[in-house]
RNA sequence: CGGGCUGUAGUAUACCGGUAGUACACGUGCUUUGGGAGCAUGUAGACUGGGUUCGAUUCCCAGCAGCCCGACCA
């Protein structure tokens, strides 16, 4: 991609209504526009990311065996109304067409998935089956904030799975388990990201929240740094730490975002719209079901909170917007070479953001690499012509070096 | 949803009861290229409604919007 046609530009300056990090640099670089309180559109490069992080999420999915599919936006009342859920939750958010007939859009789908299974699972033959979609969310948060960590309508992974057995179910739980826990190393925030003891639904005792430590945070944890394993301070009182063999004198506290979660729903959903199946000996059961999401845009949020410094953003390899940055710091001979250069990096599958922009001084050039944050940024100039080649830098690295094109192509293609 | 703060060019801001200044961005011309360049020049602005006033962008009220604190967050 050549910078000059990128329709988006960068900003010096911060918007004033954004406070958060993440919010400040996105907006900053031209990956997102806001367009009201807990809302964002994702320009191009923020889209790239979005993206990147989305087939990161489908494939660990699909490593557990779960189909995807796309839901509905708009949802029956009745299903609301047959869960309770229609006055219960608080954050629905519901709309009427011209008729007056009401509607809710979608906040989660445990309201469609339910009905729809019942179509087509009858028996124990027909289970487990595993389902997820990554789709547009909606809730009515009283106060959204924090950028793209808490919005109202923001993109996300939901997966419900379906069993015969709560034997069956805990083998699928522990899968998804380390599924997550993929998700969080491919997307570069693994070493600060941890399973967390939360509170359950009504059901379930306890749920487990996958939380990343970071003081843009909204929840407060205590981490035992032995195990690795963490408790939301809602339900650290009670006989939890006893259960998990954690002592609260070692544990230590700390800010953390949720970046996931993973229940128990048991009967809970299927129990309204009698999703039931007949087992070997041809008695009708309910079906036991588990629910598991990630919101991307937080997910994505959290990746600046977490991984950026004074001057930008510092994407992760899996997740950056192009591999590659690279820097025409001249017109004329630099500009062709640079032109070279970016046709044989192309050539070699590469990902490229070409800052050919005329007119531009150095000093900018460095400053938008620094806040878009690719993993590599490679600089043509008069300088690195005499010395032999292009200079190339890693974003988190102080110094460059200068090598030929063809050993350049050879480390990014490594 | 309670409390507080704020609404001025595309962005960030300044001043002001007598119709608005700066910087960035953008346009034009020339000069510049290793850390957000220089000179010249141009375009562009007071959230909405009501009130007070000779006159309101400025003061008052309401609405709307945004942010912050709290509550809430399967």
């Amino acid at each position: 991609m050549r910078q000059s046609k990128l329709f988006t530009r960068t900003k010096k300056e911060a918007p004033a209504d954004e406070v958060s990090r993440n919010a400040e640099l996105l907006a900053r670089g031209g990956f997102i526009h806001k367009e009201m309180s807990g809302v964002y559109s994702f320009l191009p490069l923020g889209l790239r990311v979005l993206k990147n992080i989305e087939n990161i999420i489908r494939e660990e999915m699909n490593k557990t065996g779960a189909q995807e599919l796309f839901m509905s936006s708009f949802q029956p009342k009745e299903n609301w109304e047959k869960t309770g859920r229609w006055s219960a939750m608080t954050d629905l958010f519901k709309v009427s067409d011209s008729s007056g007939r009401e509607v809710a859009l979608g906040p989660t789908h445990e309201e469609i998935i339910v009905p729809i299974l019942k179509n087509y699972v009858s028996s124990y033959k027909d289970l487990p089956v595993a389902v997820y979609q990554i789709q547009n969310k909606f809730r009515m948060e009283l106060r959204a904030k924090s950028g793209l960590l808490r919005g109202r309508e923001f993109l996300m992974k939901d997966l419900y799975s379906f069993h015969a057995s709560q034997e069956d179910f805990e083998n699928y739980y522990e899968i998804m388990k380390g599924a997550y826990r993929s998700v969080y190393e491919r997307a570069g925030i693994g070493h600060l990201t941890y399973l967390t003891f939360a509170s359950g639904g009504t059901f379930s005792k306890y749920s487990h929240e996958f939380q990343t430590i970071t003081p843009a945070g909204e929840d407060t944890i205590y981490l035992d740094e032995d195990s690795g394993i963490a408790v939301n301070k809602e339900v650290l009182g009670g006989d939890v730490l006893d259960q998990l063999g954690l002592k609260k004198e070692k544990m230590v506290e700390h800010r953390a975002i949720e970046v996931g979660n993973i229940f128990d729903l048991k009967t809970k959903y299927s129990a309204p719209f009698n999703l039931v199946f007949t087992d070997e000996k041809g008695e009708k059961q309910p079906v036991l079901m588990g629910c598991y999401g990630i919101g991307l845009g937080r997910l994505m949020g959290t990746i600046v909170e977490v991984l950026s410094d004074d001057k930008g953003i510092i994407w992760p390899e899996s997740v950056a917007p192009y591999r590659v940055h690279l820097l025409s710091l001249g017109e004329g001979e630099i500009l062709r070479e640079a032109e070279k250069v970016y046709e044989k990096l192309r050539a070699g599958g590469l990902e490229v953001l070409f800052d050919d922009r005329a007119g531009v001084s150095a000093g900018e050039k460095f400053a938008d690499a620094d806040l878009l944050g690719m993993p590599y940024r490679a600089v043509i100039s008069e300088r690195s012509m005499k010395e032999g080649g292009i200079e190339i830098k890693k974003r988190n690295q102080e110094k460059g070096e200068v090598m030929p094109l063809g050993k350049l192509v050879e480390i990014l293609n490594a």
